[in-house]
DNA sequence: TTATTTGATTAGACGGGTTCTAAAACTATA
DNA sequence: TATAGTTTTAGAACCCGTCTAATCAAATAA
C-alpha cells in the first residue's frame, strides 16, 4: 500500500536537485488527502484556493514530475486523465452511472491467475483489472 | 469472436437509412483488415491513400457511427484513443516498449474469478484485464 | 431527361485540454 | 549585495476532436 506522502516527496526532491515551493507543497498535500482520483482541473482548483495565481503550467509540471518519479499514477478512464496517489498494485472499479472511480485492493477482488507467457510469444510482467458496474449510491 | 465485417455494416447501413460511400467503404475495409488497434490518425492516413481529399470530419463521423452501432469498440490505452474491430469480450496486452496493443482472447488468459459484490457495496457487472509486458519482437 | 430532395463530404473555424515560451520572481550562495 | 540557477506566470501554441456552412452526389419525382 504505497501512497503518496511527504517523506517520499522530500527524498525525490533531494535526489533530483529540485526545490520544494509552496505551490508544489499544496499540490502534494491535496493529492495525499484525495480519496478519489483527481483530474488536473481538480488539482488546479484546489491549489488555487490557497494560491490564487497558480498557473496551469505549474500544476502540469508538478503532476508530471510526480508521475515520472513514480509517486502518482496516471489513470485513463472514460476518456479522462486522472491522477492516483495510490501506486500500489491495485485495480479500479468504474460506476457506469456516475463514472466514479474507486480503488480495489488486490486481495478483495477474487481469484486471479494470469499466465506469464501468452500465445504469440508475449511476456506478461504486470496486469490490472478494470471493473464496471454500479456503485452503492447508484444501485437505487 | 465478433469481428467487423461487410455484412454487418450493410445491415446497419440499411437499418439506419444511411448510404454506403466510397470513403466509408475504405474506412471499413481498413478496419476489417487491421490487426492492431488503429488510431483515428491511422485511419485518416489509410483512407487518404485511396481518397486523398478525405476530411477529418468524414473519418470521425464514420468511426462514431461504427462505434454507436457497436461494430467497433473504442479503447483508451496509453493516453491514446484507439479503435478495435474486435467487439467480442476480450482483453488487451500492451507492450511497454513499442506500445503495440494486442487482443487476448478470454480463454487464453489464465484463471479469473471476480467476485460479483465488492466491499463498499459495489456491484460488478463486467470486467476487463489490461496486461503489460514485452511483445515477442521487443524481447531482444 | 431534368428538377428536387436528401444525405455526405469538404475546408476551415472552433473548443477543451495540455505543453511551450519568454519574462519576471524567487532562493541560495558568494 | 551581486550572481546564478530554478520556479512561476501569462499567454501563445498545439493537438485532437467536433461543428458549421457550402458544395457535391445519389436517388426519386416530374
Amino acid at each position: 500500500m504505497a501512497r503518496l506522502n511527504q517523506q517520499s516527496v522530500e527524498m525525490m526532491v533531494q535526489s533530483y536537485g529540485l526545490k520544494m515551493t509552496p505551490q508544489r507543497r499544496a499540490i502534494v498535500e491535496y493529492l495525499e488527502s484525495a480519496h478519489h482520483h483527481p483530474t488536473a482541473e481538480d488539482v488546479m482548483g484546489a491549489v488555487n484556493r490557497l494560491f490564487p495565481m497558480t498557473s496551469r503550467a505549474t500544476v502540469y509540471n508538478t503532476l508530471n514530475w510526480l508521475r515520472e518519479a513514480g509517486l502518482v499514477a496516471e489513470v485513463h478512464e472514460g476518456g479522462q486523465v486522472r491522477f492516483d496517489p495510490n501506486t500500489s498494485h491495485h485495480h479500479h472499479f468504474i460506476c457506469r452511472r456516475c463514472n466514479q472511480v474507486r480503488d480495489i485492493e488486490e486481495n478483495t477482488l477474487g481469484t486471479i491467475q494470469v499466465h506469464r507467457h501468452l500465445p504469440g510469444g508475449l511476456l506478461v510482467e504486470d496486469f490490472e483489472v478494470t471493473l464496471r458496474g454500479l456503485c452503492d449510491l447508484c444501485q437505487k
